[in-house]
DNA sequence: CTGACGATTCACT
DNA sequence: GTGAATCGTCAGC
Protein backbone atom coordinates (compact mmCIF):
# COMPACT_ATOMS: atom_id res chain seq x y z
CA UNK A 1 0.00 0.00 0.00
CA UNK A 2 2.32 2.40 0.85
CA UNK A 3 5.03 0.93 -1.53
CA UNK A 4 1.91 1.78 -4.41
CA UNK A 5 2.49 5.57 -3.40
CA UNK A 6 6.17 5.11 -2.84
CA UNK A 7 6.77 4.19 -6.56
CA UNK A 8 5.32 7.43 -8.09
CA UNK A 9 7.99 9.64 -9.44
CA UNK A 10 10.34 6.63 -9.73
CA UNK A 11 11.44 5.73 -12.91
CA UNK A 12 10.05 2.08 -14.81
CA UNK A 13 12.78 0.66 -17.09
CA UNK A 14 13.02 -1.67 -19.22
CA UNK A 15 16.52 -2.61 -21.76
CA UNK A 16 16.41 -5.46 -23.88
CA UNK A 17 18.48 -5.57 -26.82
CA UNK A 18 20.12 -2.86 -25.95
CA UNK A 19 16.98 -0.86 -26.54
CA UNK A 20 16.62 1.54 -23.40
CA UNK A 21 13.12 2.93 -22.51
CA UNK A 22 12.41 4.62 -19.25
CA UNK A 23 9.58 6.16 -17.61
CA UNK A 24 8.17 8.12 -15.04
CA UNK A 25 5.64 6.34 -12.95
CA UNK A 26 2.61 8.62 -12.03
CA UNK A 27 0.14 6.06 -12.00
CA UNK A 28 -0.04 3.02 -9.67
CA UNK A 29 -2.85 0.78 -8.13
CA UNK A 30 -1.90 -1.65 -5.21
CA UNK A 31 -3.74 -5.13 -4.96
CA UNK A 32 -3.58 -6.16 -1.61
CA UNK A 33 -3.20 -10.23 -1.59
CA UNK A 34 -6.10 -12.75 -0.55
CA UNK A 35 -8.34 -10.38 1.62
CA UNK A 36 -8.48 -8.40 -1.84
CA UNK A 37 -11.43 -9.40 -4.43
CA UNK A 38 -9.80 -7.56 -7.50
CA UNK A 39 -6.69 -9.53 -7.13
CA UNK A 40 -5.76 -12.41 -8.94
CA UNK A 41 -4.98 -14.00 -5.63
CA UNK A 42 -7.90 -13.31 -3.98
CA UNK A 43 -9.07 -15.80 -1.27
CA UNK A 44 -5.64 -17.66 -1.68
CA UNK A 45 -6.35 -18.55 -5.38
CA UNK A 46 -2.80 -20.12 -5.68
CA UNK A 47 -2.06 -21.19 -9.48
CA UNK A 48 0.37 -21.61 -12.13
CA UNK A 49 -0.18 -17.90 -13.61
CA UNK A 50 -0.69 -16.32 -9.47
CA UNK A 51 2.02 -18.17 -8.31
CA UNK A 52 4.51 -15.88 -8.95
CA UNK A 53 2.41 -13.08 -6.59
CA UNK A 54 3.31 -15.28 -3.95
CA UNK A 55 7.14 -15.11 -4.70
CA UNK A 56 9.29 -12.67 -2.44
CA UNK A 57 8.90 -8.40 -3.39
CA UNK A 58 10.61 -7.33 -6.27
CA UNK A 59 9.67 -9.66 -9.13
CA UNK A 60 7.98 -9.18 -12.53
CA UNK A 61 4.22 -9.74 -13.06
CA UNK A 62 3.07 -9.89 -16.43
CA UNK A 63 -0.44 -10.95 -17.28
CA UNK A 64 -2.39 -10.80 -20.59
CA UNK A 65 -5.90 -9.26 -20.88
CA UNK A 66 -8.29 -9.65 -22.93
CA UNK A 67 -5.86 -12.00 -25.66
CA UNK A 68 -4.59 -8.33 -26.26
CA UNK A 69 -2.67 -6.42 -23.48
CA UNK A 70 0.20 -6.80 -20.97
CA UNK A 71 -0.29 -5.84 -17.70
CA UNK A 72 2.98 -5.06 -15.72
CA UNK A 73 2.63 -5.55 -11.31
CA UNK A 74 5.65 -5.53 -9.46
CA UNK A 75 5.37 -8.09 -6.59
CA UNK A 76 5.65 -6.26 -3.83
CA UNK A 77 5.87 -8.10 -0.50
CA UNK A 78 7.75 -11.10 1.45
CA UNK A 79 7.12 -15.17 -0.11
CA UNK A 80 3.77 -15.95 0.16
CA UNK A 81 2.56 -12.30 0.83
CA UNK A 82 0.59 -12.36 -2.53
CA UNK A 83 0.77 -8.00 -2.93
CA UNK A 84 0.95 -6.48 -6.20
CA UNK A 85 0.94 -3.18 -7.52
CA UNK A 86 -0.13 -2.60 -11.12
CA UNK A 87 1.82 0.61 -12.85
CA UNK A 88 -0.85 2.06 -14.87
CA UNK A 89 0.69 5.14 -16.50
CA UNK A 90 4.22 6.72 -17.37
CA UNK A 91 5.74 9.90 -18.50
CA UNK A 92 8.09 8.90 -20.89
CA UNK A 93 12.03 9.84 -20.44
CA UNK A 94 14.26 7.90 -22.16
CA UNK A 95 14.41 5.84 -25.75
CA UNK A 96 10.82 7.53 -27.25
CA UNK A 97 11.44 6.39 -30.68
CA UNK A 98 11.75 3.25 -29.66
CA UNK A 99 8.29 3.16 -27.85
CA UNK A 100 6.75 4.82 -31.64
CA UNK A 101 8.22 2.19 -33.01
CA UNK A 102 6.99 -0.61 -30.99
CA UNK A 103 3.36 1.00 -30.43
CA UNK A 104 3.40 2.15 -34.07
CA UNK A 105 2.58 5.40 -33.50
CA UNK A 106 3.55 8.65 -35.95
CA UNK A 107 4.70 11.02 -32.54
CA UNK A 108 5.45 11.14 -29.17
CA UNK A 109 1.18 11.95 -26.92
CA UNK A 110 -0.24 11.45 -23.66
CA UNK A 111 -1.37 7.75 -24.95
CA UNK A 112 1.78 6.19 -25.66
CA UNK A 113 2.29 5.27 -21.98
CA UNK A 114 -0.80 6.01 -20.61
CA UNK A 115 -2.75 3.32 -19.59
CA UNK A 116 -1.60 -0.32 -18.19
CA UNK A 117 -1.67 -1.94 -22.11
CA UNK A 118 -0.03 0.91 -24.17
CA UNK A 119 2.92 1.44 -21.46
CA UNK A 120 3.90 -2.58 -21.32
CA UNK A 121 3.40 -2.44 -25.13
CA UNK A 122 5.31 0.95 -25.14
CA UNK A 123 8.55 -0.97 -23.15
CA UNK A 124 8.05 -3.96 -24.81
CA UNK A 125 7.34 -6.01 -21.27
CA UNK A 126 5.55 -9.07 -22.70
CA UNK A 127 3.71 -12.12 -20.45
CA UNK A 128 7.34 -13.79 -20.73
CA UNK A 129 8.26 -11.74 -18.73
CA UNK A 130 6.68 -12.57 -15.66
CA UNK A 131 8.84 -14.02 -12.72
CA UNK A 132 12.08 -11.22 -13.91
CA UNK A 133 14.03 -9.79 -10.79
CA UNK A 134 13.37 -6.22 -10.65
CA UNK A 135 17.20 -6.53 -9.14
CA UNK A 136 18.72 -7.52 -12.44
CA UNK A 137 19.77 -4.91 -15.90
CA UNK A 138 16.84 -6.14 -17.76
CA UNK A 139 13.55 -4.60 -16.07
CA UNK A 140 14.43 -2.49 -13.04
CA UNK A 141 13.19 0.66 -10.79
CA UNK A 142 15.40 3.65 -10.83
CA UNK A 143 15.18 6.80 -8.98
CA UNK A 144 16.47 10.15 -9.58
CA UNK A 145 15.39 11.60 -6.34
CA UNK A 146 12.50 13.39 -7.95
CA UNK A 147 9.49 13.40 -5.95
CA UNK A 148 5.93 14.78 -6.37
CA UNK A 149 4.45 17.31 -3.80
CA UNK A 150 2.86 15.36 -1.40
CA UNK A 151 -0.43 17.54 -2.17
CA UNK A 152 0.15 16.66 -5.68
CA UNK A 153 -0.22 12.77 -4.72
CA UNK A 154 -3.99 11.30 -4.48
CA UNK A 155 -5.96 8.76 -3.87
CA UNK A 156 -8.75 6.94 -4.98
CA UNK A 157 -10.61 4.23 -6.11
CA UNK A 158 -9.35 1.46 -8.90
CA UNK A 159 -10.24 0.86 -12.19
CA UNK A 160 -11.78 -1.73 -14.36
CA UNK A 161 -13.01 -3.88 -11.24
CA UNK A 162 -16.49 -2.88 -10.99
CA UNK A 163 -16.89 -6.91 -10.53
CA UNK A 164 -15.37 -6.52 -6.97
CA UNK A 165 -17.96 -5.59 -5.00
CA UNK A 166 -17.36 -3.44 -1.87
CA UNK A 167 -13.63 -3.55 -2.63
CA UNK A 168 -14.00 -2.24 -6.05
CA UNK A 169 -14.42 1.13 -4.09
CA UNK A 170 -11.25 0.67 -1.65
CA UNK A 171 -8.93 3.99 -2.19
CA UNK A 172 -5.90 1.70 -3.95
CA UNK A 173 -5.04 3.87 -6.75
CA UNK A 174 -2.50 6.50 -6.03
CA UNK A 175 -2.04 8.97 -8.81
CA UNK A 176 0.02 12.41 -9.50
CA UNK A 177 -2.44 14.93 -9.96
CA UNK A 178 -2.26 17.07 -13.25
CA UNK A 179 0.04 14.71 -15.34
CA UNK A 180 -1.25 14.51 -18.69
CA UNK A 181 -0.52 10.95 -18.71
CA UNK A 182 -2.65 9.69 -15.87
CA UNK A 183 -5.31 7.62 -17.47
CA UNK A 184 -9.03 7.10 -16.14
CA UNK A 185 -11.83 6.37 -17.70
CA UNK A 186 -14.87 8.88 -17.38
CA UNK A 187 -16.64 7.26 -14.35
CA UNK A 188 -14.97 7.46 -11.06
CA UNK A 189 -11.98 9.79 -12.27
CA UNK A 190 -9.72 12.67 -10.59
C1' DC B 1 -11.43 -31.58 -23.46
C1' DT B 2 -14.74 -27.63 -23.50
C1' DG B 3 -16.61 -23.23 -22.42
C1' DA B 4 -16.54 -18.79 -20.25
C1' DC B 5 -14.33 -14.65 -19.30
C1' DG B 6 -11.04 -10.83 -17.93
C1' DA B 7 -6.61 -5.51 -13.41
C1' DT B 8 -8.21 -3.04 -21.62
C1' DT B 9 -8.17 -0.47 -25.81
C1' DC B 10 -9.83 1.32 -30.04
C1' DA B 11 -13.08 2.33 -33.63
C1' DC B 12 -17.47 3.57 -34.52
C1' DT B 13 -22.52 5.37 -33.62
C1' DG C 1 -21.76 5.48 -25.05
C1' DT C 2 -21.40 0.81 -27.03
C1' DG C 3 -19.23 -3.26 -28.73
C1' DA C 4 -15.61 -6.13 -30.76
C1' DA C 5 -11.05 -8.04 -30.65
C1' DT C 6 -8.60 -12.35 -29.04
C1' DC C 7 -6.22 -16.01 -26.18
C1' DG C 8 -4.29 -17.92 -21.88
C1' DT C 9 -6.10 -19.53 -17.68
C1' DC C 10 -9.25 -21.91 -14.86
C1' DA C 11 -13.27 -24.60 -13.46
C1' DG C 12 -16.10 -28.23 -14.59
C1' DC C 13 -17.42 -32.39 -16.84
Amino acid sequence: MTIARDLLGKILVTEFDGQRTSGRIVETEAYNGVTDRASHAWSGRRTKRTEVIFARGGTAYVYLIYGIHHLFNVVTNVKDTPHAVLIRALEPLEGIPVMLRRTGKPSPDHSLTRGPGNLSRALGLLTSHTGTTLLGDTIFIADDGWRPRRSDVVAGPRIGVDYAGEDALLPYRFFIKGSPYVSGRKKINQ
